[in-house]
DNA sequence: TGGACAGGCAAGTAACGACTTGCCTATGCT
DNA sequence: AGCATAGGCAAGTCGTTACTTGCCTGTCCA
């Protein structure tokens, strides 16, 4: 399993995570233009590799159905964190 | 004030971290024995360089006291994360 | 007062990560 | 069947970042 830290160091996949949270399911392109309307002009492909990160992080699940992809947000892989280190 | 996410990005950053939530208020030198003893090998300067991006993160503050710097962690910032991505 | 110890500064290198570009596959609809 | 849509693959570019190297400053103590 990849790296949560990774994953959440890149500004757009921590944008693709805010628009999973506010609707989950969403497709890659349904993705790429919450992306757009948040000011963000990322290409198909640079959208696909962030999900491919996000995914490897287990922080995103994907269900293919015919043609469409849909991504899931999983957050429980960031309960790490402040097991990690305890926030007081 | 900087990025807690490219902060936590780096494993070397991680681990100083790490030894932080072990032991608060360690030198420079002392923090760069702990990560020796975790299997790194950082230089110096790279510390140096580590505990600057995580001060300006704020999760690290320093107070300086003779020839010694002591540095101390602070996990608040890293509210942020749950609060952004509310986690079941 | 001089040397050992703790830390700072700055320039250079090397590798990684984000992004693009071009082309290809698969599914659904008319 | 044919075309549009949704997505995939792979190589290449470019900027960032981690790390090194060399030298310098400041503090404490014998």
């Amino acid at each position: 399993m990849g790296d949560i830290y990774r994953a959440l160091a890149d500004p757009t996949r921590r944008a693709l995570l805010d628009a999973l949270a506010a609707a989950d399911g969403q497709t890659l392109f349904a993705l790429r233009n919450a992306l757009l309307e948040r000011g963000l002009t990322p290409t198909r492909q640079a959208v696909s590799q962030h999900l491919d990160v996000l995914e490897e992080a287990g922080l995103v699940h994907v269900r293919r159905e015919g043609r469409y992809k849909f991504h899931d947000l999983d957050t429980r892989p960031l309960r790490e964190i402040p097991r990690r280190w305890p926030i007081p």
